[in-house]
DNA sequence: TATTGTTATACTCTATAACTATA
DNA sequence: TATAGTTATAGAGTATAACAATA
């Protein structure tokens, strides 16, 4: 089961990376964008439990992601200790691309699997995702 | 789904890692021993295709692994560029107390899912990691 | 020539702890 | 004092390419 689980990720996460190779972004980098995605103004606090990374592993994800022009940090003036994140114009494009490529990769994988199964497999994740708390 | 998949990779091996942290192991090192587990000797080259993992990284876990005594490589006769790649008895013994805490990890976490969800888990699951194929 | 595995290099993610600036 | 983030440091996984020994 969980090395089903492993291979599982291990596989889309590689499919994924392939598919975005042009785009020159890493598994991590991606999550965060895919998060920022809604349009949503995040902490760096809140992104870390959304994209389930620690702080110190976002600090350099949202240097490399500011450098590239995707995303701004700006001081949040309601307590000035911490930021709020958000996606720029091109950040945005590219957020929305990672997405797309993640929803095709999906539809493809799952064209033949049944509702019932994928319901089930949420029930397992979930389950299993509950453990660690 | 996708983020979904993920998460419940990283809490389970999150989980797994806290509940053999006596052994100080990393989840390589354990994927490593549960999958010679079986007595089976293995090639460098069929454990990675069994691990997943690349050369380059088995190269230093094995290492690991071999200076903790757990694993041992022996020249291939038959093809003498090949190690075969073993547990010795103390590898054995800690083999066994992953599997152990694996099925035990499983066991908690899957105990109020219904066999259908366990069957659309896999099925899931195996489509996913196809994908990469 | 091709293959097995190692080595070298460089980058990313993680964990921990010390540090800053606010609160 | 406590919290939000950053920085520093060290260990671990990955990719790539070069390499030795063997086939």
């Amino acid at each position: 089961m969980i090395l089903a689980l492993q291979r599982a990720t291990h596989a889309t996460l590689h499919a994924l990376a392939v598919r975005l190779a042009g785009l020159n972004l890493t598994a991590s980098e991606i999550n965060v964008l895919a998060n920022l995605a809604d349009g949503r103004t995040r902490s760096i606090g809140e992104l870390g439990s959304d994209t389930a990374t620690k702080p110190t592993t976002l600090t350099s994800v949202l240097d490399r992601l500011a450098r590239k022009g995707y995303v701004t940090r700006e001081l949040d003036p309601a307590d000035r200790r911490s930021f709020r994140v958000s996606l720029t114009a091109d950040g945005r494009g590219v957020a929305g691309a990672a997405r797309a490529a993640a929803e095709d990769l999906e539809r493809t994988a799952l064209a033949e699997v049944s509702d019932a199964d994928l319901a089930g497999f949420r029930a397992v994740a979930r389950a299993l995702a509950e453990v660690s708390g």
